[in-house]
Parts: structure tokens; sequence; C-alpha cells
RNA sequence: GGCCCCGUCGUCUAGAGGCCUAGGACGCCGCCCUCUCAAGGCGGUAACGCCGGUUCGAAUCCGGUCGGGGCUACCA
């Protein structure tokens, strides 16, 4: 066992790693020096990885980072972290950009749409790789970190040993095998082209308790971090990239960010994060933890999984057309319980608190979601919801997106039944862009689907034969709704309903028919159901004399005619 | 196993020792309105994980316990 700092690895066989050419840490201090902005000015970030889409986690995270940037009149930076070549997937950036796009989450700096915007740059991790061996040849020299040429095999073996022995995992002290190796025996390896990683000395001693605080959880303690971690990845790889934990000290420094806001998971490497700062000589950085989306599965909730979960991929959203403002409400709501209480256009606009935060993750309730989406699209014209679904809907709905193109007037006048100006309840039937097909898809006759068999179970299960005679007595009597200028003019309307019905041994009202249900074939409801399933194909639907005046008479007549 | 974080209705939460017989929102249930589907109105259901302690008094403070989550990777 070494006492004291044990020599560091001599400086010409530290330097013979790196290129001749490899800039000093100065260089980059002085090629990124701290930014010139007011003293309360928050730098933040968010550092996805490009494994994919976007979780809808990120987009909640990224949220908070840009507000907090906003509202304190600072940088909001987007950086890459695709340090982790292989779960690196084609497209990933090009949907990051769709999902950020899509919410409205735009950074003052990073790399994007192939260009980089911002003077701290690149913010792609795989372009700095330059930068972190500064870092990392510096701290080799140091006798800060040195060379470990453990293979997987030695690993395994230390581990298992460790387990049997009931020692705590990981290496460190007398199992970090490389730590204290002669310099003979690295040159050795080095002269035999042995793949080697470079290993953060750590200077923590076990049983040694550290305290830091937290922004939103506060003053935590914890023991203080001893394992030798990676921060240099494989010789053998053909590009010498960090770990994360490397990449996140350098990057955060040298983008100067003042605060990082991430997820949970991150909170037990905060004491290997403060040495690395520490050894680094870099400032430590203030973070904040907030908790991650969950999702309840079999009664226990665990994090939202982008591979289990279809929600929790920001494509989702995407796809099925969820309008920005509902989700971010939602999102915002969760981040900041008092917001949710506020209306949206005051919840969107009020500052996002780190105070605020909950410190136990969330579930994410799609119903909610849907209540509250419902909710603003029924605030929406007509014309509104109409200039937004052709955009979604030429990706995710092509059929759909020409039909609006060329019939926009019926559309319009579709969407218009009981919503507006002037209606006091407007329909909730439109959550997002994905309902209208199904909702609204029966005023354009070319997607409808006349319905044909009296026994479809639409009809609620009503005799084939009333069915039919409810539909030829609706078609030989019908009169189209008169314009409608009064409110009497639908009731008129619904007479030549109401009295087929009547003629066909219906009950005049529910509660008449709940009293005797054996003595009708069912009530006035299921009457004027099977009218409402033969115009529009659904159960539900808008005002049923609207929905006729906007078919007209020959269209309204050929439905009902179908069965 | 070790360490850390978390724990109020089904869900999101209000609550910082007496304002709590625990409030709101979503959901669910019922009723009303109504010419049909929605919507809307009204009402209801339902929680401080558990056990001790401190205190005249605890959802709020302390201890323990249980439960859930995370970390313990050449993933981030």
């Amino acid at each position: 066992m070494t006492v004291g700092s044990p020599a560091a690895l001599s400086r010409e066989l530290v330097d013979s790693l790196f290129p001749a050419g490899l800039p000093e840490p100065s260089h980059w201090e002085e090629r990124y020096p701290p930014r010139d902005l007011p003293a309360a000015a928050e730098v933040t970030r968010f550092a996805p990885s490009p494994t994919g889409w976007l979780h809808i986690g990120g987009i909640y995270t990224a949220s908070v980072s840009r507000d907090l940037a906003r509202q304190s009149r600072g940088v909001y930076v987007l950086r890459i972290e695709d340090t982790d070549q292989s779960r690196f997937e084609e497209g990933a950036l090009a949907q990051f950009e769709a999902g950020f796009d899509y919410f409205g989450i735009q950074a003052d700096e990073g790399d994007l749409g192939g260009e980089t915007k911002g003077r701290y740059g690149p913010y792609t991790q795989s372009a700095r790789a330059e930068i972190y061996q500064s870092y990392v040849r510096e701290l080799l020299r140091e006798g800060k970190a040195y060379p470990c040429f453990a293979t997987k095999e030695d690993l395994a073996e230390i581990t298992a040993k460790q387990k049997a022995t009931g020692a705590l995992p990981g290496y460190y002290g007398d199992w970090a095998i490389w730590r204290d190796a002669p310099q003979e025996q690295v040159r050795e390896r080095l002269a035999k082209g042995d793949p080697y990683v470079v290993r953060f000395r750590s200077p923590g001693i076990g049983g040694q308790r550290v305290t830091f605080t937290d922004v939103i959880r506060g003053e935590i303690t914890a023991d203080d971090n001893r394992n030798d971690v990676v921060i240099l990845k494989s010789s053998a790889n053909e590009v010498r990239l960090p770990t994360y934990h490397l990449a996140h000290a350098v990057d955060d420094h040298l983008m100067r960010i003042t605060l990082v806001v991430r997820t949970d998971e991150w909170l037990s490497s905060v004491p290997l994060h403060l040495q690395l700062f520490d050894a680094l000589g870099f400032d430590r950085i203030r973070y904040a933890h907030a908790a991650p989306l969950m999702k309840l599965d079999a009664g226990n909730r665990r994090k939202l999984s982008k591979r289990k979960d279809p929600e929790a991929s920001v494509g989702y959203y995407i796809e099925q057309g969820f309008p920005r403002e509902a989700v971010q409400y939602y999102l915002r709501g969760l981040m900041n319980g008092r917001l949710a209480e506020l209306p949206l256009p005051e919840a969107l606009a009020a500052p996002i608190r780190l105070d605020d935060f909950g410190l136990a993750g969330p579930l994410l309730d799609m119903v909610k979601l849907d209540d509250i989406s419902a909710d603003y699209v029924s605030g929406l014209t007509g014309e509104e919801i109409l200039d937004r679904i052709p955009p979604w809907a030429e990706t995710y709905d092509p059929d759909l997106a020409t039909i609006l193109h060329t019939e926009r007037t019926p559309a319009l006048r579709a969407l218009s039944v009981e919503r507006g100006a002037g209606v006091e309840n407007p329909r909730k039937d439109l959550r997002k862009w994905a309902d209208f097909r199904p909702v609204y898809g029966f005023f354009f006759p070319e997607i409808f689907r006349l319905v044909t068999d009296p026994a479809d179970e639409r009809f609620g299960g009503l005799a084939p034969d009333i069915v039919r005679a409810m539909a030829s007595g609706f078609a030989d009597g019908y009169t189209a709704p008169p314009a409608k200028t009064e409110p009497s003019a639908d009731t008129a309307w619904f007479d030549q309903v109401r009295s087929l019905a009547a003629s066909l041994g219906f009950a005049p009202n529910q509660k008449t028919y709940k009293k005797d249900p054996d003595a009708y074939p069912g009530s006035i409801a299921d009457a004027s159901a099977v009218i409402r399933v033969l115009i529009t194909g659904s159960r539900r639907s808008p005002d049923l004399a609207e929905v006729c005046t906007a078919l007209g008479a020959e269209e309204v007549l050929r439905r009902v005619r179908a069965v």
C-alpha cells in the first residue's frame, strides 16, 4: 500500500500517449472565456443522447432549463452527448429537432440544423474529443489519473471476489490493480500495444462522507466517491472519447454553465462529479436534480420507459397531434403544482420556480392530458383548428390532408357545428388532431363508409326490422332542417324523428322507458341513435339537425337508405 | 449487500404545530338540464403507509419501520 501521493508517470511517458500538437488546457480556457452576463443570469443546458426519439421527460427537463435561462436573461445551451457511439441511432438528431420544434423549445446555442450557433461550440461531444484529451493528459501528468490495462476478465474476477467476500463492489483501494502500477509495467504493456482506459484516481477515502446542496432537494450527505472511474474510454476505439462524467465536467465548465438541471438518477454521482471538478481545478457548479416522470406498472411506479411505453416518446405526441399548448400546460403543471390551477395562457407565461418542484416523480396521466387537450381545442375556432390539422396530416394522414385541402369549406362547416363565437358550450370531442378523422370524417362522403347492415352492433342490439323501419320511415318523410335562424328550428326538425319513433312504439322519453323497459323496443334515445349511426357512423356526433344541414338532403338520404 | 432520494384521495396536488370535520383539479358514481350525442350544472366517492416519541395539540417536528425509486457500466 502506497502512502501519500504516488509518483505520477513521467511527463514524457504521459505525453507520448497523446498527439504531439494537443493543446494545453489553458488554450481551451482562453478559447471559451467566462461569459459576460448579468450576475443573476443562469446559463443552463439540456444534454440528450442521440438514441432515437426524445423521451417526453426530455421535453420536461429541457423546458425547465430553457425557462430558467430565459427568465434570468441567461443562455440555454443544447448539447449532444454522443460519447457512446454504439448506441447512436441514425435519424435521432432529426427527431430531436422535430421534437424541440414541435414544443417550441429553441436553444440559444447548439449544433442546430447542421450549423453551430454560439461561440462555445462545437456542442456535440464527439466533435470535442481533443478538448477532453487535453484535460485527461493534464490529470495524468499530475498523477490524478492513470492508465488501466485491466481486461473484462480481470474486472469480472474482481467483482466476483468482492461479491464472495462481501466487499463493496467497485474499482478502488487495493482492488484497483493498476492504480499504483510501476512505470515499467505500464511501459511494457504499452509497448505490447495492449489497449487501456484512463481512470480517475479518486481522492475519496472509504467511510468518508460529503455534504453538498442540491437546488431542489437541499442539503444532502452521502458517502464520498472512492471509485476510480473510467474517464477516457479504451484506446482500442478509433476516436478516444471520454465517459459522461469527465465530459460533463469539462463541457459544463468550458461552456460556462451555471446551473445543471437533470433528473434524479444523477444524484448519486454528485460526489464523483465534485471530485472531478476539484481535480480539474474548476469552480463547482450548482445542481438541481428533478424527479423523473413515472408510470404506474402493476401497482408500482417506475420510470417511463421509451421501450415499453409509447407515451414516453415525444414522437407519440407528434404523431397523435396533441396540440403543443396542451402538452406544455400539462407538463408545466407537473413541474409546479400551482400552475395547474391557472388558466392555460397564464400558466404558460408564469415563471417556473425550482423551489416549487415536487420531490417525488409524478405519474404521467394521459387521461388528464386528454381532458386538458380537449378543453384547449374546444376553445379554438373552426378556422384555427383547420389551420393546424393539415400540416400535421400531411405527414401522419396524407389522405385526410388531401381532403381538407380540396374541401376546406365543408370541413369548416363541419367544425363550426356547436363551436366558435357565440357558442357558450363548445364541443369537447377533439383532443388531438388524430381524432379528427374518427369524429368528423363522416362529413366527407369520400371517407364515409355507409352503414348497410341492420344488425350492426352500433345500433345497440335493436331488432333489424325496427332499424329498417326507422330508416325507411325517416327517408320517406324526410324534410331538411330549415336554416337555423332561431333555436326552435332544430326542434321542428327533430319532430320528424320523434313522431316516427312514437309510431314504431318507442318510449317518448327515458323516464317512461325506464319505468317499463319491456313495453317498448327502446326509448327515443335509441330511436334517434339509429338515425345518428346511419348518418354519422357513430353513436356520438354533433347536433344531428346541424349535421344534416351541413351534409345536404341528398347525402343524408343516400346514407339513411343504405341499410 | 452498501449508499442516496421519495411517501397526503385512483392520479396531480394544497398543506411549512392549532385556520384540517384535510381544500382544489382530473377520473369515477349519481342526479338535473335536454329533442338525440356531447357539453354544462349540482351532489357524492375517496388520502395524511405503519409504529413509537416530543407537545395541551402533529399531515406538519424527531426516531424507527415498511413500501417505492435510483446509483453501485469503457450507458448516459
